[in-house]
DNA sequence: TGCATGATGTTCT
DNA sequence: GAACATCATGCAC
């Protein structure tokens, strides 16, 4: 397994970290057991800058945490059901962040099914944000936490680094503001990126 | 294969 | 009161 991502790995624009953390290992470590995904799908977000960034219209007891230093897991909770999950990036005082969108499940399975209330296939067990906070048994307790202490429950190890010309950049899905800029990153063709795929080929 | 829709609660206007 | 960084299902083709 790769070194765990030291913090300053985080202190740079959510654009630039993004496409970086594309191939890296999200582990989450609980009572119940372990559950690894490598990430194929993120969506990069500003703060006041991107209207479509929660943290646009600056803090609040919400989006406080994207405000902080990097390196911290900002978790919120969406259409009434629904927790997704995103690491801080950029200075202490710069609102930024990275959504983690969508990977693959590489440790665990068995233990992130069962935390799926369906029953997907494996390439769905991770594809989406709120799947994939989901199979790593992220919530709302897990807010504002530590991602860069080995010893913590959750962890962002490097992975393979993906060649160049695997990445494809485009809009970010589900926002209807700042739509032309294309801050989500993913991996060319991999079965894992949720849709809209770009198709291979 | 693809679109329309219901579930469900927090946040901001 | 409306919007929301979503998902699974159901039905049409």
């Amino acid at each position: 397994m790769g070194r765990v991502l030291p913090r300053s790995f985080y202190a740079r624009p959510a654009d630039v970290v993004a496409p970086e953390l594309l191939g890296c290992i999200v582990e989450s470590e609980t009572p119940e057991g372990l559950v690894a995904v490598r990430l194929t799908e993120v969506e990069a977000y500003a703060g006041e800058d991107d209207p479509a960034s929660h943290a646009w219209r600056g803090p609040t007891p919400r989006t406080e945490v994207m405000f902080g230093p990097p390196g911290r897991l900002y978790v919120y909770f969406t259409y009434g059901m629904h927790w997704c999950a995103n690491l801080v990036c950029a200075s202490d005082g710069v609102a930024a962040a990275v959504l983690l969108r969508g990977g693959e499940v590489v440790a665990g399975e068995g233990l992130a099914r069962a935390r799926r209330g369906a029953r997907p296939p494996v390439r769905r067990l991770a594809s989406g944000p709120a799947n994939l906070a989901s199979a790593l048994g992220l919530d709302g307790s897990w807010h504002g936490s530590d991602v860069t202490a080995a010893s913590g429950g959750l962890r962002v190890r490097r992975g393979r680094a993906a060649d160049a010309d695997e990445v494809i950049a485009g809009p970010r899905v589900g926002v209807t503001r700042a739509v032309d800029v294309a801050w989500r990153f993913s991996l060319h063709g991999d079965p894992t990126v949720s849709p809209p795929r770009p198709r291979a080929g």
